[in-house]
DNA sequence: CACCAGGTTGACC
DNA sequence: GGTCAACATGGT
């Protein structure tokens, strides 16, 4: 029975408040979180965030031609720093050569295949870049969303998992943005891979 | 000391 | 098509 979800999100909006999610003073702000967040914690990526701008790191012309060493001193403790660094490169080059506005304005299909195209970007990565980068209504499936999925008897890859998201919802990127983050609060207090306790969800 | 965190890739079936 | 080790640090 679909049509929960939107119940669900008001719920969880209730129980937790907004969360405001994924504060960055830039686009390219986001695009940088959203590779390093990749298996870690976020305290970690803010962390790294911070290294990289005091080093004046945190544009793409900067980023690309930056030293080695310094940026993954930076990155460090985000861990995987050193296919991060490369690929943290890779797209800020990527990102230098045609402009992040540019990039970002493309339609959501393009834009999608393209940053699928660049190495170190799967399909979490790239629907976050979009979602709080590009401000398009797509749904984020993270390792969290995925579990409560299976709380609510949902099953499938990514994909399907999104469209049911989508499909359920109206295509409003706010929204988008508020339940995925939510999604998280959620199951980082009730859903762990020990215990999934009073789930509210069910 | 073991396990986990806002994944992705390339190898192998 | 799916599964799996590897990637590395820091927190509980």
């Amino acid at each position: 029975m679909p049509g929960h979800l939107l119940e669900l999100y008001h719920q969880l909006l209730d129980k937790f408040g907004p969360q405001h999610w994924w504060p960055a003073e830039t686009e390219f702000e986001v695009i940088v979180g959203a590779l390093l967040t990749q298996q870690t914690r976020w305290e970690s990526v803010e962390q790294a965030i911070e290294n990289l701008k005091a080093q004046s790191l945190l544009t793409p012309d900067a980023l690309a031609d930056a030293d080695k060493g310094t940026v993954e001193e930076c990155i460090r403790c985000t861990g995987f720093y050193r296919q991060k660094r490369e690929r943290l490169q890779l797209l800020s080059q990527y990102f230098s050569r045609n402009g992040v506005s540019k990039i970002l304005e493309r339609p959501v299909d393009e834009l999608r295949k393209e940053l699928l195209s660049q190495k170190g970007v799967g399909p979490e990565t790239a629907d976050s870049i979009i979602l709080y980068a590009a401000h398009k209504p797509v749904f984020v499936i993270d390792a969290y969303t995925k579990r409560i999925c299976e709380c609510l008897g949902i099953t499938g890859g990514y994909e399907t998992l999104q469209r049911y998201f989508e499909d359920s919802l109206p295509g409003d990127v706010s929204l988008y943005q508020e339940f995925h983050a939510l999604i998280v609060a959620y199951a980082k207090q009730y859903c762990t891979k020990k215990r999934c306790d009073e789930c509210i969800i069910v």
